[in-house]
DNA sequence: GGACTCCAATGAACATACTTATAATAGAAG
DNA sequence: CTTCTATTATAAGTATGTTCATTGGAGTCC
């Protein structure tokens, strides 16, 4: 896994960099615009944490010139307002923090992403039931079954980490995103649907004090 | 999705490689012209990047030589002048890129012709109405129906891209272009006044929190 | 092992917030 | 002028998050 690093204070580059080749990752830096353009563009990269204020390019044109690649991106910026946040968004970036940040939400953050944008089976079949992650039609024993956008998407993130299990606070970060701002009972709200709708009361397992769990017959690998 | 690259320059092939393997493409090298007769012989393609300075057989020739199979090409060339672009593309390439390029551009080039070149039916059938992608005339049940451009295009995306869940964003963009500035109610008319001209308020589904779906039965592929 | 307790998870109902459909109107293009 | 297209307002439909009463699991103590 190599991420780019575009931030123009030395002082948080660094502190990025040990941060993140501690948790295994390889780190390039870019401290301006122009040397971000060159470096992207010099070898494919699984993630690129973005700082908004630099100095030659603004750092949402680089976003423009990256986000055609579909390299997964995150902004990093002291712009902490609603507004930078949703633009960025709506350009194609797949997460935000803002400084000054705690490492650990670093780390998880970076983990959601490379997680979100890993690639997908296009079709997932299980008992029955079917799964198009292209079309988003789910059927169950050939009859369509209507799931919402939560709940496919929680759904998709389930069967994409099958026979894992996954905390409910990766399954909000997954879903939620950025809306997610701590327990409530709407996880276990959509799990219900699912199971309801697919009659995978079987199949999605609780894990008692961790979250919950797809669980196929192939389970032990 | 396969790629021929035909490129002398081992750095520059090198780069073009893993940026394409990196976004899931399979890619095959020719360095020379000859080879490259060879290997674009050997079994089919989806698309050619060509550079136009090559030892052996010039550019030309081999262009010259691919056109008839009617594979996409991309010419990738240094001799970024007019003329030569006006000739590439007169002798049948479908994009021309000139080096050096960023590789975000290059992506979205290929992604491009790989998009416009996709076998689009001249002719499509479906439930008594026949669209004809070529003297963009729709019929049902003989009679013909006429469609303005914008439903034209709106209709053609969705045909092409039949069973798939187009989100909002995407439909917009591809008929509407640059001319899209955000969210109004304009997508949701065309779409209604198309399901009522052609009958097709269960064709044209829709999927609520992303877009819309052309549902043809065969849809579980 | 059985009874007890704590805490997590479930399931139903409801209010709110979004998204889409429809129709009417205004504006632009030919 | 006529036709096409975009915009706006409103209505209808759907999804989502929250609350709360209830159920069930895990550990502890006797």
């Amino acid at each position: 896994m190599n991420i780019l690093i575009i931030e123009d204070d030395k002082t948080i580059s660094a502190l990025m960099g040990r941060t993140l080749t501690g948790a295994g990752y390889d780190c390039e830096f870019a401290f301006d615009g122009e040397e971000a353009e060159e470096l992207f563009d010099s070898h494919p990269w699984d993630l690129v944490l973005l700082d908004l204020m630099l100095p030659k390019v603004s750092g949402y044109d680089l976003l423009e010139y990256i986000a055609p690649s579909k390299t997964p991106v995150i902004i990093v910026s002291a712009m902490g307002q609603v507004n930078d946040r949703i633009r960025g968004l709506k350009m194609g970036a797949d997460d935000y923090i803002c400084k000054p940040f705690q490492v650990a939400e670093l780390l998880a953050r970076i983990e959601a992403v490379i997680r979100r944008t890993a690639p997908t089976d296009d079709v997932f079949d299980y008992k029955g039931v079917s799964v198009n992650n292209v079309s988003r039609v789910v059927t169950k024993d050939g009859e369509t079954v209507p799931l919402t956008v939560k709940e496919f998407d929680l759904l998709s993130m389930l069967i994409n980490n099958r026979n894992v299990a996954l905390s409910r606070k990766q399954l909000y970060e997954y879903v939620w995103k950025e809306e997610y701002y701590g327990e409530t009972r709407t996880l276990d709200n959509h799990i219900k649907r699912i199971r309801q709708k697919l009659g995978y009361e079987d199949v999605i397992k609780t894990v008692f004090g961790i979250g919950y769990r797809f669980e196929t017959e192939e389970a032990g690998c």
